[in-house]
DNA sequence: GGCTCTTTGATTGACGTACATCATTCCTGC
DNA sequence: GCAGGAATGATGTACGTCAATCAAAGAGCC
């Protein structure tokens, strides 16, 4: 049998009145009494029961969702996952918000963040960019007490409680291995191409990708980053100019989405299959592209994953209980 | 709120106690009742809570791993990330058992099997190839009510009721796909080296590095798997002769364990870096070899993910509860 | 010694569900 | 219309924890 608080009150010789205010860190008990009754804990290996204890704490988990309101095909997957998601938290008492913000416009997002606090919230998990004004609601927000975790695109300079998402260097990394190993021909060119360079995961992509090129393949020249700003023309234009101005281009490396818009372009172009063409993100386009050759590789992150792991640390933040490092 | 038992039966206008011969699948209730209760249970979107049912119940999961007492390295990570959950788990009314059986002995496997129900064991992850002393062994598990889930390996011709691991035909595309554009030079041909082809996961690796091959590579002759039988003098002599044999290997494709037997051999014939190797499983060894060169990628499985995975159906099965399918 | 103030004990009622018991009502066949 | 079984209601206890209350005992101070 599992040992319980009553077992730690015989154990320690007082009272369950007493263990409970030291388990849960309430006033009033001496300092050598505590010591007792920790030590008794230790002693006959009690586990607090967090079913039991949500159960009598009443304890509703309120999360948000913060996400751009851009219709990606990766913000669209992302959001399937979050609905399936969010049914099966039902059991684990937990109910999920969700708030789109102007892709742009990071003083409305401020203002959603601002909001969620009277809303009941207790955590959030907050997709966005990077601004001063941003740093400053999370900033607010965790100052009342709610959690906040930065999801697939991180926050370094933001007080959050935690990352969620790959670790976009590493990507770079692998993309620029496989880049590198596919490439038939040496000495070629590498055109990289992103939505925009102020992206924090665009930057760590493109220096894990400059790292390897750099360090093991000496013969690819990786030309500067161009940015698309998610226009599919603009895309076009730069990708045929490039292309006619280098012809020694052998692949292309984009950081960001927009997989789409590249196929098609590539496509128009009558180029398709001659380049190795790696990209981010699984979504149904991406994955057609690779079945027929259109693209080389994908490196992606399991949605449903990143989703789960946010809820997880969330309620686990929430509870202030320490996560689980090896499984997020 | 969230809806209770009470809402149900004031909703549905019957008593407490009907509503919970309903949830819990007792006898003694008119299915026009049953049907009553349903509707309400529909319309006021009530969810059990399994917090609070575990708690009532006095649920504790009594769980056994079963695990082969190879001392490979892969076992070994094994058993790190399952000391590991089994610590989280505590807190989940979980407590994991191991058992180890002879490798090479079925029927000492079946033994270890046939004691669990006595054991008081609710539900069984098994890593064993499929015998038929096994297979009747899990039957009658099964038959008394445990759950049964197939771990790393699969045992698809025995009842069991859920696999964990990876896809072994996709993990085999994956690998071919690599070999092919790793390899420089065609035509060439490609060594194939595995424990023992009558392991389930390297038959179906196999299968997925062949079709791939035929369809995309045609210029690359996959060479008959050779068994190793995870004895390093023998891969060593193998490996050896092989390679004198047809001068034109440029790639090995290891299906099984043995990664380290692999690449110290390759030094010692002093043919590190210059084949295509591609193995599974991500060791230490794997990872400094990736990182030396010694090998060109490895495929693998997140054994932490995969203990978990183990846990999560194992408790949804004995609660006869629905297991998430998009992630396991 | 009498006074606060702190520490501890004892007790109680939740939380949502499971499960058992006993009483009552309903239906069915005769 | 009545027996007899099936269906339903009413009620209570338990699970392990949280949270609050009030009483009692102890410590510290003048």
């Amino acid at each position: 049998m599992r040992p319980t608080v009553n077992d730690i009150a015989r154990e320690a010789g007082v009272s369950l009145a007493t263990v409970d205010r030291v388990l849960n860190d309430r006033p009033g008990v001496r300092a050598k009494t505590v010591e007792a009754v920790q030590e008794a804990i230790r002693r006959i290996g009690y586990v607090r029961d967090v079913a039991a204890a949500n159960l009598a704490r009443q304890r509703d988990y309120r999360l948000a969702f913060v996400l751009p309101d851009t219709d990606s095909q990766f913000i669209r997957t992302l959001l399937g996952a979050l609905s399936e998601a969010g049914h099966l938290s039902a059991a684990l008492r937990t109910d999920v918000v969700l708030r789109r913000f102007p892709a742009e416009d990071p003083h409305a997002l401020a203002g959603i963040l601002a909001e969620l606090p009277e809303a009941g919230v207790v955590g959030v998990a907050l997709m966005a960019p990077e601004t001063p004004v941003v740093r400053d609601a999370i900033r607010s927000l965790r100052q009342k007490g709610l959690a906040v975790v930065a999801l697939v695109s991180d926050l370094p300079n933001t007080e959050r409680d935690h990352f969620v998402g790959i670790d976009n260097r590493a990507a770079g990394r692998t993309a620029a291995v496989l880049t590198g190993r596919f490439l038939r021909s040496t000495p070629a060119r590498v055109m990289v191409l992103s939505d925009s360079m102020l992206l924090r995961e665009s930057i760590e992509r493109r220096l894990g990708f400059d790292g390897v090129m750099q360090a093991r393949f000496p013969g690819i020249e990786v030309l500067p980053s161009l940015e698309t700003h998610g226009q599919g023309a603009l895309l076009h234009d730069i990708v045929a100019q490039t292309l006619a101005r280098y012809p020694d281009i052998g692949a292309i490396y984009s950081l960001g989405s927009g997989q789409r818009a590249l196929t098609t372009c590539l496509e128009s172009l009558g180029r398709t299959g001659q380049l190795v063409v790696i990209g981010h993100e699984l979504t149904s386009h991406a994955r057609a592209a690779l079945e027929s050759g259109a693209m080389d590789a994908v490196i992606t992150q399991n949605v449903g994953h990143v989703v789960r792991s946010a809820l997880r640390v969330l309620r686990a933040k929430s509870d202030r209980v320490p996560i689980d490092v090896s499984q997020e």
